[in-house]
DNA sequence: ATGGTTGCAAAATGTTTGCAATGGC
DNA sequence: GCCATTGCAAACATTTTGCAACCAT
């Protein structure tokens, strides 16, 4: 495993140490959430799982924490879809989205050249980048097959 | 120009009357106002300026017909950032943004590179794209030198 | 006159915040 | 014991919606 969940505990642990906050039940309780959820997710599906184990996390406290995890880059906003935010772990290689608008599928790629052309674009404007996005809107093969099937 | 805005309002009109829709003041006057902003807008802006020119148009119409400009293409949704949606006028020619994580400035841009190096990885992965969005957070010029001025 | 449209206010949604009680360290 | 943290409810911000009056066609 690239990053171990004990390693990313202990990261948490110490970047709480250092920042003078508290590392608590309940922050423990959201990251374990976080680290089980492989794909993408939004608050609700923290707050959600938490309450169906009885572990008692408010909702306040699962906003303050991603703000915690977000900080520390354990996790990233992915995209604000329909006014919601969702997020994803964050330690996994950064990549870009295939989405397909028929089925919903979503097709993770990560290309080099693209990211370095992103720095030299950047670089003309003077930006300093921080992070990116990269959302391609389309069909996957397979919906792109069966539509011209059928007409 | 490339597209008058003769030729917007008569489209307008006939997409209307085509979903059997009306043509109202409001609507004439909601789709004036964007025409009239060369850049991003919120739905804010357009209730602002409305106000400002005792056109009484409420909040609610706006929004309504915010998304029958969207269907029609002649706005786009750009982002969503910190939870509220910008918009743009959806005729201009294709391009991409970077946005100041500070100050929220958007510069846009266009790369043909780029655009190519996005069709030929769609190929590779056999998906048929239709739309895209690329989004790159970071600082711009201004807030990346205030920033080291200070520190 | 018919049926879409409007404004309003209320509701819905997602997120943030003030505060008293709690609990790490 | 200090001070960050928690849960709760209230506050906020944006967007959506129900409804009665209205108006474009």
């Amino acid at each position: 495993m690239r990053s171990s969940k004990k390693k990313i505990l202990n990261d948490f642990k110490e970047y709480l140490k250092r920042e003078n906050l508290k590392f608590t039940p309940q922050r423990e309780e959201i990251l374990n959430e976080i680290l089980k959820t492989k794909g993408h997710f939004e608050v609700e599906d923290i707050v959600y799982s938490l309450k169906n184990k009885k572990k008692n996390v408010s909702r306040a406290t699962v906003y303050r924490t991603l703000a915690i995890l977000k900080d520390l880059g354990i996790v990233n906003e992915v995209i604000k879809y329909k006014n919601k935010t969702i997020y994803e772990l964050g330690l996994t290689k950064h990549h870009d989205h295939l989405i397909c608008v028929n089925c919903g599928k979503i097709i993770e790629f990560f290309n080099s050249k693209l990211e370095k052309l992103q720095d030299k674009i950047c670089k003309d404007y003077s930006f300093h980048p921080m992070s990116h996005r990269l959302e391609i809107y389309g069909l996957c093969k397979d919906c792109y097959d069966n539509q011209n099937k059928i007409s």
